[in-house]
DNA sequence: CGTCTTCATCGATCTAGTTCAATATATAGT
DNA sequence: ACTATATATTGAACTAGATCGATGAAGACG
């Protein structure tokens, strides 16, 4: 996977041409809601989690989690796995440092 | 100002609050859109930079760069200053620091 | 096989965000 | 004061996102 380009404190001039704005605008946009981020720190701190606890700790409907964990993942910051019954979700640690090495990290 | 949170690798186990969560991901926000994205690395580069340059180098209404801008200022990410008929903006670069810090740095 | 549980997807609704044209505001120069 | 230029704001149209109920798919267990 190739580096993101360093959006703060870099010393380029030249302007981030769309699709690289697109791309980090759309990592930043799967954080933009309270859910989402609430369950990225919950994953933090886990670091493996099934469904249906964050269903039980989040009080909104099980689809409603279930969308959210597929913004997630569709933007690579997690990553899930089925376990019998149970999918388990954690954290793309490589994810979150590229998004933090984008602001200037 | 009061440090934020800390979202990734830390070792606590407790949810974060809805207010924690609502705050972070409203600054996150900010940053999803691919415009205000290439507003940010604009400035990040040029340290100051008018609105006009601005209009002139993303291919959208000067209404609408203005609406950007307002965007970013809410969320704190940017401020401005008058001088004579120009409104100059830079990046607040605590507050780009401060997101990073909460992604982990 | 049938049923129960877990999770994902679909369809619909409601809300929030993006965009622009038009208008307002503010400053500079004449 | 008047005119021109640079930003901001308003109002409206369109699009994207959040949420939920209903349904579907897949595994566990009698």
């Amino acid at each position: 996977m190739k580096t993101l380009p360093v959006l703060c404190c870099g010393s380029e001039t030249e302007p981030l041409d769309p699709a690289a704005s697109e791309s980090l605008a759309s990592r930043f946009r799967a954080l933009s809601d309270p859910t989402r981020v609430a369950i990225v720190n919950r994953l933090a701190s886990t670091d493996e989690c099934c469904v249906c606890d964050l269903t039980a700790a989040f009080e909104l409907s099980q689809p409603t989690i279930s969308h959210h964990l597929k913004v997630l993942r569709d933007a690579g910051l997690v990553e899930s796995s089925r376990r019998g019954t149970w999918a388990y979700y954690r954290l793309v640690p490589d994810a979150v440092r590229e998004l933090r090495h984008t602001l200037g990290g």
